[in-house]
Order: C-alpha cells, then structure tokens, then sequence
DNA sequence: GGCCGCATGGTAAACGTTTACCATTTGTTG
DNA sequence: CAACAAATGGTAAACGTTTACCATGCGGCC
C-alpha cells in the first residue's frame, strides 16, 4: 500500500531469472532469448516495475538528461530555441530539462552543479556566463561537462556557440531604416553585458557611419530585453527636444513596450515614428502595427546546439566549431518613410 | 588534462582522511572537529571536487529535483507560476528542472519517467493528464512519487489542487459584462479537455442563466488557449448574422487575437465590441486598448504548490488537501458599456 | 562420438555516496 | 585519579544498476 516500488531484484524473483538478466532484457533485448525477454517483460507490466536510473547512471557515468540553463524560459525568443532544442534532443533519446535562473547567480551555480554532479550529461547555455564558481581564466573546457552556448558567447575557448551574426544583422536592420530615409535613428539595446547586444550595436554604429552619421549618445539607449525597459526608454527618447524618426529595439519585447509608449504619446507608427524589432518572436505578427523585425532561425539553432552537444557527448576529443546561422530582415507595418518634413 | 573529476576517495587521501570524514565535513559539518572539517574544504577548493549526486541520492533515496510538466512553459501565465515555484523551492533546498511537453504523449511520459526512475522526488503538474502509461482507474497515489496538480485538476484522488475557483470567476466575468448592458456575449474557451476551461465555461453559462438567457452555442467556440484560436475563433463569431457585442476570451493569448482580429475588421474596442481576457500575464497591459481580464494569484499558487509538494515530501502519511485561491477581476479599458443600439 | 562455436544466463565487482556501528581520544566530574 | 560521557574518525555495508567473465547446453560438423 505505501510507496514501496519494486526494485530489479524482485523483478528478478517473479520472472524467475537473474538480476543480470532482467537489466539486459529491458535495456539490451537482443542479448537475451526471446522467451525470457517475454517473461521478464510480463512481469515488468504486472508490477509496474521502472528501473532506477540513478543506479544506471552511476554505473555507466551517463544519464541521457541535457539541461538548457537561460535567465528566462518565458522569453518568447528562447522559447523558439527551447522547442527545438527538445524535439531534436528527443530524437536523439536525450530529456531536456530547463533551468530558469532569471539572472540569479545562486541559481546559475545550482543548475550547472546539477551538471557538476553527474545528474545530466552537458548543458546548453543561454547566458555569457559560466554557470560555475570559478575563475574563468583558469578555466578548462576539458575538465568539466561539454556546454554548448546558445545565441550569447562566452568567448571561452572550447565552448562552441551557435548564433546569427549578430553585427551584419544590427547593420542590415539599419540599413533598412536608413532605406526609408531616416537619418536620426535610436536604439534601445539590449544589457551592455550580453554579448549580442553588444555586437548588435556594433552593426547600428557601422551602418550610421557609412553615411557619414557619427554616434549620438542620446540617441542609445541602454536597457535591456524587456517590455518594461522598452516602455521607459522611449518616454525618454521622447522627452529629447530633437526626437529620432525611427527607433530600433533590439527585442521584440522592447519594441511592444515601445508601441505601447508611444501610443501613449499619441505618436502614430510608422506615420510619425517608425519601430524596429530584433528575434520574430510569436507575437511580432499580432502587434499594433505588426512588427517589422529581425527574424532568427529558431529552429536551426536549436538544431546545431543539440548536434554539437551530441558530438562532444559520444567523442571527448571533438573540437565542434562555432556555427553561425542566417538571419533574416522581416518586413510588416511597423516602419515607413521618414516624415517630409523631417 | 581530460575530464577526469577527481572522486570522493582521492579527495580522501588528499584531505588524510577517509572518506566517510570527507562526505560528514560537506554535508554534516558538525559532525567533525573545526580542523579536520577545513582541511577538507581546503582540498575541495584545490580541487574543484563537486560530489557526484547519484551515489548520494541512490544511498539517500532523495535529489532534491522537483520537476514541473506542463504543456507549455512559453505560456506566460504558466511562467507566472514558474516563477514562484522557482523561488519558493530554493528557499527549501530544491531545484525546480521544467519539463516541456507540447501536450506530447511521449514527451509527458518522458518527464514523468524522470520522476519515476528516482531522477527527481516529486511532479507540479500543470496537466489534467497523468505523466504515466497506465490504467488511470487503477492509480494509486501511494505507489507513485508525491504530485501536485496547478491550475488544472486530474481529478484524481490523493493529488491535491492548488487553483482558483475556475467556475465563479467565469460567472464573475461574465457578470461584469451583463453589468455593462451587454445580452450577446460570446466565449472563446480553451480546450474542452481542460478542466479549467469546462469550469470557467459553467460559470458563464450560469451568470446568463441567472438574468434569464439561454445558452447559445453559436457564440460558444471552442479553442485552445492559444493567440491564434483566438484570432480564428473571432472571425467565425465576427461572421454571425448577429454578432455579440462582447467577447469573452478564456486566456489572455486568446485575447490578443481576438484584438488583432477585430482591427482587421475594423471595429473598435470597446467602443464596438468589448473584449474580456483571462489570467493577467504581464503583457496584458500593453494590449491595444489595455485588457479587462481576471488576475490569478501567481505567485500564491506556486507557494503553495510547494508547499504541499514538500509536506508530502516530508511525511508520507500527510494527506494534502485542495487550495483554492481568490482570483481578481481586473479592469482596464477593452471593456465597456454595450453600444445603444445594439 | 568428439569437438567446436555460439547462444544464453549466472556470479560478482564496480560505480560514489551515506551512515550504522565501533574504537579511540578527549574532556568532565566526583 | 578513576570513571564515565562526549567528541571524533574509521570500517564496511548498502543503495540499484551494468557488464566482464565464466559456465552450461545445444546444434552442427567431421
């Protein structure tokens, strides 16, 4: 009656074999006569039996777990990542497990100990920083579990990154303002701290310069991949007496806090101020106006992030390569021409 | 230079002692003298020795791993809850690890694998289904790890509920808009198999029963919980003879298409057409026009999911019972008084 | 019939911890 | 200083698997 699970040496004594037996028929059928697969399988079902992976693991150094570790599961952009990430992973007979750590270092530390401790086999890192309580100069890719990152760089040696080309794409969405004949753009990037924020606004500087536009430190604003930054960072955008035509938001995220600003503002989009956006997340299409953007390829990240980690998982002496993946410029109705009279 | 993580027994040697004096200096400190205790976590620093968590939970028969399966982790009212749970699971020693099912039947199975295999020590479920290939009339709670059901309920006896009260807050809605003057309201729902849907659509049926209408079932669609069921589903009400003056969405994601699709079609809200949302996830007041909607308490139920997951925990014998939460009704300004002539 | 090889299944060691039990040392108290 | 208690640390068993190694039995072949 109470939570007494039946352990393989039960099973073992009902199906009337060995402990040794029992472990090959469920997990190395062919190793095993029909007959006696048949019987141990039956009584398999009759108790209910499920063996203890941590047994397993402990014996064969393997858990089949990969655990994606981001400071925000609810972010939509990550969340395209994350439905690859486990659809390829199941394929390939790995379990993702999530850890949410909303930028909290305890937290970082407890999922990657997770890790640390044999509980899953590698990581897929969505932060620039190691999950780990050590001193990254001193740090050995060799002497810890593979981690793969996902979309921000580390710049460790030995940790591949799967990403777009974060640079050309700040660049290319700038480009496309600049197209519309806007010369006063803003930006509200990202945190200075992520690496692709970084390298966005890299792309938006190259572009400006190329037309002969130097930086204008009140038109970059630095906030960081949420609704609320978008929001605030706009109210001050406004507030400047000499306003920008366009404002590139370097989520999507920020760009409906954004919208919501300036309808606040009783600004119309794109007819007196255009928005940008940065990922294609689900809802870009259902903004008001739908969100022209940046789309990244979801899927193919998620894709390669489980490939590579697959590869440094089955051979320890693999050296995967950093893959960077095409973007794409998504044009909706969220940008237009500059105002005449501007 | 490989990955070899030294174990607890060379750590043994390096610290003089043996081993059971390394594993009491970490996890029983004072069960050790002050000076043998640092020589030990001298030798962990130098190190870098983490303990390998499967022998300690295969000996200890715990992990301190909660898992939480849910359909979608994107879902923002889901992460609402996540967060909380997150918080209120570290403070008690656990880590939260997601698992993400898409509604997959293999993939429920997978998680609930995890738990089954001694992986993690108890489920929150976010499901009405059960995460286990079996009879469910012949479940017995007692025989599996400890779950917790949020939000949806698997009517199961011995699993408790943390929610709220689905039905009174769809009567509560409902009212709302019957106080607005409006006779012709519409719900978009979530999946019928959603216990929460089904209650809340009770709760409408009985708020219009109590003035006097009767259902309606062309204004009845059935959805899922879902941006785009909402877009689709408003077309089809939009598409009646006679269409309502107010729609009653059962998600906030349902909501925001229903939004989208009425400005394709050129109607204003409110002053066309009301739209009422459910759950108050964080973008709802960036809706265009901000959402009428009923708040749940987030981070409430994630507290007490907790909670009773670990009183369980703790004590096998401990019979949790249902919580139910008061929900609050929100009110912004998608919502208003039905137009005169209508 | 004698021999070989293969299919099958058992025995036992190993994985890395925790902890009951015991032995020793140290401290306390009369 | 005897006697006992408390503090400390070691030994070894146990948790549930997997798998190297070995033993047995059987069919096929000369």
């Amino acid at each position: 009656m109470p939570n007494d699970t039946i352990g393989i040496k039960e099973l073992a004594e009902i199906a009337g074999v060995s402990i040794a037996t029992v472990s090959r028929a469920i997990s190395n059928p062919k190793r095993v006569s029909k007959a006696t697969r048949e019987k141990v399988l039956d009584a398999v079902k009759k108790t209910g039996y499920s063996p203890n992976r941590l047994g397993a693991s402990l014996r064969t150094a393997k858990t089949g777990n990969i655990i994606a570790i981001m400071p925000d599961v609810s972010d939509q952009f990550n969340f395209g990542v994350i439905k690859s990430l486990e659809l390829e992973a199941s394929k390939r007979g790995y379990s993702v497990l999530l850890g949410d750590t909303q930028g909290d270092r305890a937290r970082e530390l407890a999922y990657g100990a997770i890790v640390r401790s044999k509980q899953a086999d590698g990581i897929i890192l969505f932060s620039h920083r190691l999950p780990y309580d050590i001193d990254v100069d001193a740090f050995d890719a060799n002497n810890f579990p593979p981690i793969v990152n996902s979309c921000e760089t580390s710049g460790l040696p030995g940790l591949p990154l799967v990403s777009i080309n974060n640079r050309a794409a700040g660049e290319e969405a700038t480009n496309y303002l600049i197209g519309l004949g806007h010369k006063k753009i803003a930006v509200i990037t990202g945190s200075t701290e992520s690496p692709s924020a970084v390298e966005r606004l890299k792309g938006y500087l190259a572009a400006l310069k190329t037309i002969g536009i130097n930086r204008d430190n009140d038109l970059i604003k630095y906030g960081n991949y949420t609704i609320e930054s978008g929001e605030e960072n706009t109210k001050q955008l406004l507030a400047l007496t000499d306003r920008p035509s366009a404002i590139f938001c370097f989520s999507d995220e920020i760009a409906m806090g954004c919208l919501a600003a300036l309808k606040n503002s009783g600004l119309k989009v794109p007819e007196d101020i255009s928005v940008m956006g940065f990922d294609d997340i689900r809802f870009a299409r259902f903004f008001d106006p739908p969100l022209t953007t940046i789309a990244q390829p979801v899927e193919e990240i998620g894709k390669h992030c489980i490939s590579l980690l697959h590869e440094k998982l089955t051979d320890k002496d693999a050296k995967p390569e950093d893959v960077i993946l095409p973007h794409k410029l998504v044009v909706r109705s969220s940008t237009g021409p500059v105002k005449p009279d501007e």
